[in-house]
DNA sequence: CACCAGGCAAGCC
DNA sequence: GGCTTGCATGGT
């Protein structure tokens, strides 16, 4: 990997196992959203980005060599070899297919926060709605970031939302969700959730920890465990994983548990990365359906 | 109209 | 403990 300034924009090059569109439409994140001429545009970690691939060419518009060290090399997880990942999932028909096909996904390292209140609003909901309530909730409490002469929004902290009223959400139209979302707020802000203690915990106990707030259960923690606590093992089942393992690898329908111990065996620690490849390939392959 | 969407909490037994 | 049901909203 190489990087280096034109102007204000920063060129990486020698990227592998690295797809905009597979890391964007793998499920992880709800921010980005691709431009008419081919970039994507998204908001993440306090800072607004524009990010356009052309083969294994990467420009990030309108930043630094600072921000790309500090901010944006980690958030992509550009430093991990997921070529060996690959290669160890790879070991039956279907994995392989489904590593080839979303080869270029990388899970991205987010914000913790904006990751237990995504996915909150993720559960019983659909992805595009899902921004939606992601975007208006950020339009409405979040602060303005000005970025090549337009204005975005920051997610709004956990602060912000600890003051409010589930009824003060109405406007986003998080149905039912609102008052989880204030739950963990109040936890958040409050201290009663710990960050820096939730991270001193392995998976195990940073789940029964995310656990306790309202609206997290087994899948939502796990995914947070995952996207935001780099808990790589942890492997979330909705409806599509379910849905594609039973298809794959049981004899019609099973258990969400059952589903959940198959992958453990088979995937070990490697689980998170398994579950992301098979997502994408069940979501744009529409397999098992 | 019914059914579903990256589920969960509360109420049953 | 496991199982069932209601839950807001929007799309098909």
């Amino acid at each position: 990997m190489n990087t280096q300034m034109t102007g204000k924009d920063l060129v990486v090059t020698g990227l592998r196992d690295f797809d905009l569109k597979h890391i964007f439409d793998c499920g992880q994140c709800f921010r980005w959203n691709m431009d008419s001429d081919g970039s994507y545009i998204g908001v993440a970690l306090g800072r607004a980005l524009r990010i356009k691939q052309s083969g294994d060419t990467v420009t990030l518009y309108d930043t630094s060599e600072k921000d790309f060290q500090n901010i944006w090399r980690g958030y992509f997880d550009l430093d991990r070899d997921y070529g060996e990942i690959k290669k160890a999932l790879a070991a039956d028909d279907i994995m392989r297919a489904a590593v080839s096909y979303g080869g270029g996904i990388r899970i991205l390292n987010q914000d913790l926060w904006e990751t237990v209140v995504s996915f909150i609003i993720s559960a019983s909901n659909n992805i595009p709605r899902i921004k939606g309530i992601i975007e208006r909730l950020c339009a409405l409490y979040g602060s303005e970031i000005e970025y090549g002469g337009e204005i975005y929004y920051s997610f709004p902290d956990c602060e912000t939302l600890a003051r409010l009223k589930a009824e003060d959400l109405a406007p986003i139209r998080a149905g039912f969700r609102d008052k989880y979302i204030i739950d963990a707020a109040r936890r958040f802000a409050s201290g009663d959730i710990d960050e820096k203690y939730i991270r001193s915990l392995d998976a195990e106990g940073a789940k029964k920890e995310l656990m306790r707030i309202n609206g997290v259960g087994n899948k939502v923690a796990n995914c947070i465990l995952l996207f935001g606590l780099s808990h790589t093992e942890a492997f979330p089942v909705d409806v599509w994983i379910k849905r594609i393992m039973e298809y794959c690898y049981f004899d019609g329908e099973t258990s969400i548990n059952a589903v959940s111990e198959f992958a453990e065996k088979k995937f070990g620690a490697l689980g998170g990365f398994a579950q992301q490849y098979l997502f994408f390939y069940a979501r744009e392959e529409k397999i098992g359906l």
